[in-house]
DNA sequence: CTGTTAGCGCTTTCAG
DNA sequence: CTGAAAGCGCTAACAG
């Protein structure tokens, strides 16, 4: 069943039966149909590879993120595989791991693959491999790392505004002795955060003495410890660098018989889907990921072959659920 | 960058460095030798796409799954994907949403790119899809779904034995009013745990009256509103169908101040990595993933292009956690 | 607007 | 054990 047999019956050549296929404006309407009503009748569907092969493009998307059981993810990929689905392309998913070999791994299984570009969302990426990935002519989109250039585009995310919006929030409730759990500090992104929080909260003169910082490694069981580590200097509210380590502070003061918020604020960042459903219910920084999965979508799309790739801006959203409240010690 | 220019390079023929590259052991070590000194000079990487037209083996597997944001699928797509890298296949995964003509369109784009098997996750398949599979020659394996048959391969996960080994830990603990949480019934998985519960609750003597059973839709809001229509009926513990209904009846319980497992036992299925980080943990019977995905890339393997396929087997286990304790009225 | 034809880069008989 | 050559199924000039 091949492109020959349907131009045999539509009694038309190879050529033609391609056009029609790509939807060229070549063809007249009339042999279009012929054309058409053969493939149905064979039941016909071009190979894909041979197409790939005389084309050069693939339609294929290379989407690398770090761990697809890491809740941030999901929705991501979802999203990112939607769009791709719509505009005909397929996707291949793959995970580093947070593994920087194995991400070597993932770039040149793709690129075997001949994707036609490469979204890295994993907030870390080695410079050697954007060259490689541009020697080869592939369009590329990462997550927070570095400026565009020849097919290199990025996404970047207001990481700043965010923790700015988080603390003015608290502020806005009368904290100040507010606290911070940092992650990964290897973490481009977690350090971005981390100096944010720095930074605001100097600004509105509150103290950032060390005790008030903790290390949560953005994991459940790292924010409970880090949250275990805060207490005796008695913060009032704890800002957490991503929500998996909110969600270990909330354990760790339920576990300790505390009251959020009535003795303790607490804000995560990200808004995973399961942040709606802690007890009490999350406040956090949302990172719109559909917007980001759709931008790097974009802009692999808008990369024409030899063009500079372009810097893409996402803002975060403060999402107020029940964790945070009025400082206790300036309740009336 | 092609194998003529490796050819060239090494001064064999190009069927001669087609052969070392797929370790035929029709090449002398000496030649092959040289053929992978060319190779590693040039940075040459075979054209894949080129590859699978000429062979016909496109070394990509399809993996349909429902939807990548319900935790029962990171884990088991992440076991998929290792495996199948490991094994030298990439794997592209597509989600349904739950939606048949999607499953349909997942299928056909799937076999448009001539993948070399599917894996069909879902619990819920339409035959006539797996006929066409049949047709195109492909090996297919699915979850729950139908009896082996040419190149169609099953997986069995024993539910029944999950509730029964469920439902005895709770009469271990002197239960006699056991409440269930259904799932969508239209799901086969879900009938299947429904109905091992009717049994095995029959067998053990326990009241099964219909106020004992709520619907939870498998979700966390589900199960929630479940949990709120069983209180009336005074269960001692409740079963849910999965864990986010069990997650959802775990917070209507508190959302009620009352304890479990003080008040009420809970218990769920599948053992998502949230249920470790409930609170209390949550008492569920674990499908083992990761042996599921195995399983599964085992059975797209060894099927060989006309053969049958078999049914494979796989057990649950119960992991008892803080959800359930002593029945309160037998307590001392 | 349609047909002819030369590849795309690799695998695979078939000879030798 | 190695090479020559015929495809795999499609696209893209180039003619007409």
């Amino acid at each position: 069943m091949d492109i020959r047999k349907v131009a045999a019956k539509a009694r038309v050549s190879t050529a033609t039966v391609s056009r029609t296929i790509n939807r060229s404006d070549a063809v007249t309407p009339a042999t279009a149909a012929k054309v058409w009503s053969a493939i149905r009748e064979l039941n016909y569907h071009p190979n894909t590879h041979a197409r790939t092969l005389s084309s050069g493009k693939s339609h294929i998307l290379g989407l690398i993120i770090s761990d697809i059981t890491n809740p941030f993810f999901p929705d991501l990929v979802k999203a990112f595989e939607s769009i791709a689905i719509e505009r005909h392309y397929e996707t291949i998913v793959t995970n580093t791991e947070y593994n920087p070999e194995r991400m070597a791994l993932c770039v040149h299984r793709l690129l075997d693959r001949r994707v036609d570009g490469i979204a890295i969302m994993t907030s870390e990426m080695e410079p050697g491999l954007v060259d490689e990935v541009q020697r080869a002519g592939v369009p590329i989109v990462t997550l927070d790392t570095g400026r565009p250039a020849k097919r290199f585009s990025n996404i970047k995310v207001d990481y700043s505004g965010g923790i700015r919006q988080a603390i003015q929030h608290l502020v806005g409730l009368h904290h100040d002795r507010l606290a911070f759990i940092r992650g990964p500090q290897r973490l481009k992104s977690a350090q971005v955060r981390y100096n944010a929080y720095a930074r605001v909260a100097k600004e509105n003169h509150l103290t950032t003495s060390g005790g008030l910082i903790a290390d949560g490694e953005h994991s459940i069981e790292g924010g409970f410890t880090a949250m275990l580590n805060l207490l005796p200097q008695k913060p009032t509210a704890v800002l957490a660098s991503n929500d998996l380590s909110a969600i270990g502070a909330l354990q760790a003061l339920h576990h300790k018989k505390l009251n959020v918020p009535g003795d303790i604020s607490i804000v995560g960042f990200d808004d995973i889907t399961f942040s709606r459903h802690t007890q009490p219910e999350l406040t956090t920084v949302r990172i719109p990921r559909t917007e980001v999965a759709r931008l790097a979508f974009e802009a692999l799309m808008s990369t024409p072959a030899s063009e500079n790739g372009k810097e893409w801006n996402v803002s975060t959203e403060l999402v107020i659920r029940m964790s945070t409240g009025q400082c206790p010690r300036t309740r009336s």
